[in-house]
DNA sequence: ATAAACTTTCAATATATTTTGAAAGTTTAA
DNA sequence: TTAAACTTTCAAAATATATTGAAAGTTTAT
């Protein structure tokens, strides 16, 4: 396989992988085209690559660049915004898993604070069943933001490190 | 807050939490209501209770057996069809983790080792840069495929456990 | 000030996903 | 059989999401 084919696999793929993961396809296309560029990417450069217009890769790019996924720099007596992406996969990782914490997983865990709290006659299986379920995920939740928060500290190493000694 | 009105926040919540992971919105509340409800429901009461057409609770019922989530019962002189939903936390999560996994982290996996084979010459940075991205995302894909192997094989409380020690 | 170079916005449009509901299919009891 | 009770299917409709592109906005150089 050649390179521009590969780096076209590569693109089709982190675009499904993002759609299934509620990230819009595009997005993901942008982002798996900048890391697998070498150097800075312009608007214009990213619309003809990936054929998308202008409005929806100013879109894309500035929602990247709130995900802490890609930057902009600017080059010495030129106008023109140029983009690049962290191609570093740990800190990818860790970047998506920060945002979607704080976008996702907290609002939930609020809800769940409060549910936990609803009182009722604990002999009614309907009250018994929703506190159980309510109860459960809340603490499951709870070790999921957990997890994430050590994960959001650590270093990679010593993230995967401690993931496979559960293997003994 | 009344137990009618907590379940229906429940329900609302997961919902939300399961359509921005790629799940559909009616999935997620079928699977909530059969969460917080006791008794085994019939499609009609389905239906019913979350206002979607026979239909769709047809469709989306069977998903969630699909996936493991939901199972169905017959009682004794009825023809009608109950559905209950596995309550064990860990259990859903897992079940959840396991078909994410086949159907989607397992597709990618095989085109990133077709990626990583591509050879190219290695003072072009355009071909070391895709190598780089390639092969570090290979890695990580590889090592959640192995924490996500753990996790299945895993009993609750070793699972987190182990997560526990991390924090020393 | 002006205009060229560039970025942002957003209403309109296109696309993708979900839902409906009525018809077709299946099973069971009598 | 037949018919009632129930489940499944799927084309059409509704809804939600993403994309376009031209106009408005901004910045910089002259």
């Amino acid at each position: 396989m050649e390179l521009p084919e590969a780096k076209q696999k590569f693109i089709e793929a982190w675009g499904k992988l993002g759609s299934e993961w509620g990230i819009n396809r595009t997005m993901a296309q942008v982002h798996a085209l900048l890391l697998v560029t070498s150097t800075e990417l312009t608007t214009e450069e990213i619309m003809e690559s990936l054929s998308i217009s202008r409005g929806n890769a100013n879109m894309t790019l500035r929602d990247l660049m709130g995900w802490g996924l890609v930057e902009k720099l600017h080059k010495a007596g030129e106008r023109k915004e140029y983009f690049f992406a962290d191609k570093n996969t740990w800190n990818i990782a860790r970047q998506v898993a920060k945002e979607r914490r704080k976008r996702e997983l907290e609002p939930v865990m609020k809800i769940l604070d409060e549910l936990v709290k609803v009182k009722g006659d604990s002999k009614d299986p309907e009250f018994a069943t929703f506190n159980k379920s309510v109860t459960d995920i809340n603490k499951m939740a709870k070790n999921v933001d957990k997890t994430l928060e050590t994960m959001l500290k650590a270093e990679e190493n010593w993230f995967w490190g401690s993931i496979f000694k559960m293997f003994k």
